[in-house]
RNA sequence: GGGAGCAUAGCUCAGUUGGUUCAGAGCAUCUGCCUUACAAGCAGAGGGUCCGCGGUUCGAGCCCGUGUGCUCCCA
């Protein structure tokens, strides 16, 4: 069969993809081998694959791959999250291009509209997954809504709250006035903004108990339009400018509304004005400084953003509408003392991009102190370890500073709170209407019968995305719904865990502390945290920059081998990684090094072979068996600290310089002469290994060539092809390759440099004993650096060209007139470099400090390195005088 | 304001308990090659005050202090 000018990706990755799931391997179930297990962080279901997933996935699939090699049961289980902002924000988007208001809907309504684009869009991240090559074992994809996972969130939530680690309160959240939900700290993206800074000056009591005419107070404000909500003036208790005012009263300019000055060292005198107005119902904290001073709680918000009723004036605006009207009508009535530009971090939703308003409100809260505990300490003592370890002082800081959760979310898709409220607001949690009557009847001591009678409502929010996706390591098993089951117990704990460090507090805690809480063991052994994808600037990639490339434009432009080479190429372990589309070129490219070197083996065997091997190929093919042992052991160690980019690198060099470079070119028989057939059978078994290697960072291309070297037995693939753990090595084939490479090299080197041209002949004469040790390695050399003769040196050799190689002197014979001029100056250079060497280590071996305090080891290396300059410098000196 | 981290070649980064010839790799650059697998290539080369200063040590890219610059997280 004639091989292509190259590799077709497109047709490979269709068909080997297909075939490895029609073969079922990357389907598990659970046997008596050792299992590896990882779920996927579940992606967004509104979401499509873009470079943060490439990264995270390629590196998910390497793991997987690998481990597979290594005989490991591999389970990567897939899946999405229901996402409940982002995906009801679409499915509104969707109805109001179809003409269809939200409020005009009720609730079931609504959800069949949100599942019908579930059904539709989402499942789309999971195709584009396979596209990449992911090995996920398809028949376990998981859902955060499917029905009993969402039966495990509510009992999930029952039992918390049963054991009191749930309560509900008022509290003062982030409050997306788009979204009409709170949102967590996390959801808010602050951010540099520059607005006016209002000084806005209240007018004092007088001694009638009227606003004084002549005498005022003035704050400073951004937020003209919340002053109708202040509740107090706050000032520094030693600020003297104020002194005067303590336990005086202002008026709220406009509605002349009377207000306290309080006192509290809270204020920063030298901001604004020193004056702080109070405003508890919308800032965090005033909300604290009212609780403090007991303060009324002034709320003046309605839950979309407009003015309510309680504001006075502009009621019914925008609050953002509402700052200008406020800021003009208070400069027509003379409190608008001044403007300045000011610059402060505003919180906007991360959904939605409403500015985020803090806000009163009743919601449901996780105790988290009570769950921290434990998490931490699985942490800290190394029972789950974090890669790079750095992140674990992060984590530590966060969980010794936990907050409690809010978990409520005001939207309809997700799971529905499970709790009932009776007409008196009497709440009752239970996991259907049924049993929250039972409990009903059960706390007011009432028959059932009776109970039945009261209507209850069910509270309308549904939980937090995160509510659902913490227990996701054990529930995609059923090991909540379903405990004990063969599965949970065969998978659980699951192995690794690859995410990104954003959501270390999101998900990774969290997940650890529901495993401890609902299996009593923690979800997974490691956690590797990916750098961010960031863009050649060191931009974020991110939608509004418009920096994010599209992935599966690449992939077929490049194909999903060469992405995958791309991005883990270019991505330090545990740091981000500025990515930039030419590392895909050089995937790219790569992939063609490896279809070259496979056209080159087929065109061997079609030219048929000789029957003996010549000595140097035996060398060729025994120093390339070792370089493949000594890598492979490299690449274990690099595996297992998880330096995967590095051991892309290692594999990466492997075969371009390694097996390609030298190898290859070693072996290459003369023109027109015949391979033999052992040294091709043994060069396709190395090719076979290589290709092995490589396989779990380019998976298509590897299996490709696996099946066009060689016809292979039905089933013999090489993506569960067994990896065989490296052996031992021959340190002399190694040092004899690296002393071969060195004199090819510097041979060629010295060529260039005295001009030779690649078709000019030369002859090489060495010493007697240099020639013995290049006995099976002559042939080889002479063919690398077109030298027709290598022989021991003769009596006559001056005006030759000579060379160092390690300690031994290489002299060249060219017909060409040579100019030694250029020779005779890097040998002198050389000199000095090893003179001034040999001083620095002789000053080291006359220092009696030096003698006394370092170990012997150190000593006998310096020793050795006198002697090695010495001899060095002695065969410069011999070359020079030939040059002469 | 509190906390964490980083600074090594033009760029992105390695550098593993301080001790071989330790100053490295990839990419980029330069020079020469259409050599019978590959110009998406081959061969070769140049390039760094290891951020500044001080200290510990026989010995510092590595340890300590300090200064500078940058990044991230939290309030």
């Amino acid at each position: 069969m004639e091989a292509g000018k190259s590799f077709d990706f497109k047709h490979s990755e269709e068909k080997w993809y297909a075939h490895w799931i029609e073969s079922g391997y990357f389907h598990s179930t659970s046997d008596g081998r050792e299992p590896y297990t990882i779920v996927i962080p579940p992606p967004n279901v509104t979401g499509i694959l873009h470079m943060g997933h490439c990264l995270n996935n390629t590196i998910q699939d390497i793991l997987a791959r690998r481990e597979r090699m290594l005989g490991k049961n591999v389970c990567w289980v897939p899946g999405t999250d229901h996402a409940s902002i982002a995906t009801e924000a679409k499915v509104v988007q969707m109805l109001r291009e179809r003409g269809i208001q939200k409020s005009s809907l009720s609730r079931s309504e609504f959800l069949q509209y949100a599942w019908e684009w579930k059904e539709k869009y989402g499942g789309i991240i999971l195709q584009q997954l396979k596209k990449l090559g992911c090995s996920l074992d398809w028949d376990r994809t998981s859902f955060t809504m499917d029905p009993y996972y969402y039966q495990s969130v509510i009992h999930v939530f029952i039992d918390l709250y049963k054991k009191g680690y749930i309560y509900r309160g008022k509290r003062m959240i982030h409050w997306d006035v788009k979204a009409k939900t709170a949102l967590s700290d996390e959801e808010v993206i602050r951010k540099q903004t520059q607005q006016p800074l209002y000084h806005i000056g209240y007018a004092l009591e007088d001694e009638n108990g009227q606003p004084s005419t002549k005498a005022q107070i003035i704050i400073a404000t951004v937020r003209p339009e919340t002053i109708m909500g202040d509740a107090a003036i706050c000032v520094h208790p030693k600020d003297e400018r104020y002194q005067h005012l303590h336990g005086k009263y202002a008026f709220v300019p406009l509605i002349n509304r009377k207000i306290p000055i309080i006192t509290d060292e809270y204020v920063t005198m030298d901001f604004g004005t020193g004056a702080l107005k109070v405003t508890p119902a919308h800032d965090t904290n005033d909300y604290q400084l009212g609780l403090k001073h007991q303060l009324e709680i002034i709320d003046i918000l309605n839950e979309d953003g407009t003015l309510n009723e309680t504001a006075q004036i502009a009621v019914g605006m925008d609050r953002l509408d509402a700052r200008k009207y406020v800021a003009e009508q208070l400069k027509l009535k003379g409190y608008l003392i001044k403007t300045e530009e000011y610059t402060s971090e505003v919180g906007y939703s991360e959904r939605t991009d409403a500015v985020v308003e803090p806000r009163l409100s009743l919601q449901w809260w996780v105790d988290m102190k009570k769950l921290a505990g434990p998490a931490l300490e699985v942490v800290n003592n190394n029972e789950i370890q974090f890669y790079p370890s750095k992140f674990k002082n992060l984590y530590r800081h966060w969980m010794e500073n936990i907050k409690d959760w809010c978990i409520s979310r005001q939207l309809w898709w997700g799971h529905q709170i499970p709790a009932w409220y009776d007409e008196s607001g009497n709440v009752y949690v239970a996991g259907s209407k049924e049993e929250a009557l039972i409990e009903l009847a059960k706390k007011q001591g009432i028959p059932i019968e009776e109970a039945a009678k009261i209507t209850l409502r069910q509270d309308e929010d549904c939980l937090d995305t995160w509510f659902s996706s913490w227990i996701w390591p054990f529930e995609v098993f059923k090991g909540y719904s379903n405990p004990d089951n063969d599965e949970i117990n065969y998978y659980y704990p699951t192995h690794t865990l690859v995410t990104a460090p954003e959501i270390i507090f999101f998900w990774v805690a969290r997940m650890i502390m529901a495993g401890l809480e609902f299996k009593k063991e923690i979800p997974f052994r490691q956690v590797y945290f990916t750098g961010i994808v960031r863009d050649k600037q060191g931009r974020k990639m991110s939608k509004s920059l418009g920096n994010s490339p599209d992935l599966l434009q690449l992939i077929d432009q490049y194909g999903a081998d060469a992405c995958r080479f791309g991005i883990m190429i270019s991505s330090p372990a545990g740091n981000d990684l500025l990515w930039d589309e030419s590392s895909n070129e050089q995937g790219r490219n790569f992939t063609n090094k490896l279809w070259n070197a496979y056209k080159l083996l087929k065109m061997w065997e079609s030219a048929g072979f000789s029957d003996e091997a010549e000595s140097q190929e035996n060398f060729a093919v025994e120093w390339m068996k070792n370089r493949l042992e000594q890598t492979k052991s490299e690449i274990e160690k690099q595996f297992a600290e998880f330096r995967l980019s590095e051991a892309l690198k290692t594999t990466y060099s492997l075969i371009w310089n390694d097996f390609c470079s030298w190898y290859l070119e070693w072996i290459k028989p003369p023109f027109g002469t015949k391979i033999s057939s052992i040294v091709y059978e043994e060069t396709v078994d190395l090719f076979d290994n290589l290709l092995q290697l490589l396989h779990p960072f380019m998976p298509f291309i590897t299996e490709e060539l696996f099946h066009l070297l060689k016809v292979r037995k039905k089933g013999d693939d090489l993506t569960i092809r067994p990896l065989s753990p490296s052996t031992g090595i021959d340190e002399k084939i190694l040092q004899k390759g690296a002393y071969l490479q060195e004199a090819i090299t510097n041979i060629r080197d010295v060529r260039v440099k005295n001009q030779l041209k690649p078709k000019d002949l030369i002859h090489i004469n060495v010493e007697a004993s240099t020639l013995a040790y290049l006995q099976d390695i002559r042939e080889i050399l002479c063919k690398q650096v077109n030298a027709t003769t290598l022989e021991v040196a003769g009596e006559n050799i001056s005006g030759n060209i000579s060379l160092l190689v390690g300690k031994d002197k290489f002299f060249l014979l060219s017909e060409k007139e040579v100019d030694t001029g250029a020779q005779k100056e890097q040998l002198l250079k050389d000199l000095a470099y090893y003179e001034g060497f040999l001083t620095s280590v002789e000053r080291k071996l006359e220092n009696e400090r030096f003698m006394n305090n370092a170990k012997p080891e150190v000593i006998e290396l310096e020793r050795k390195k006198k002697s090695d300059t010495e001899i060095k410098i002695q065969s410069i000196k011999e070359s020079l005088a030939a040059l002469s």
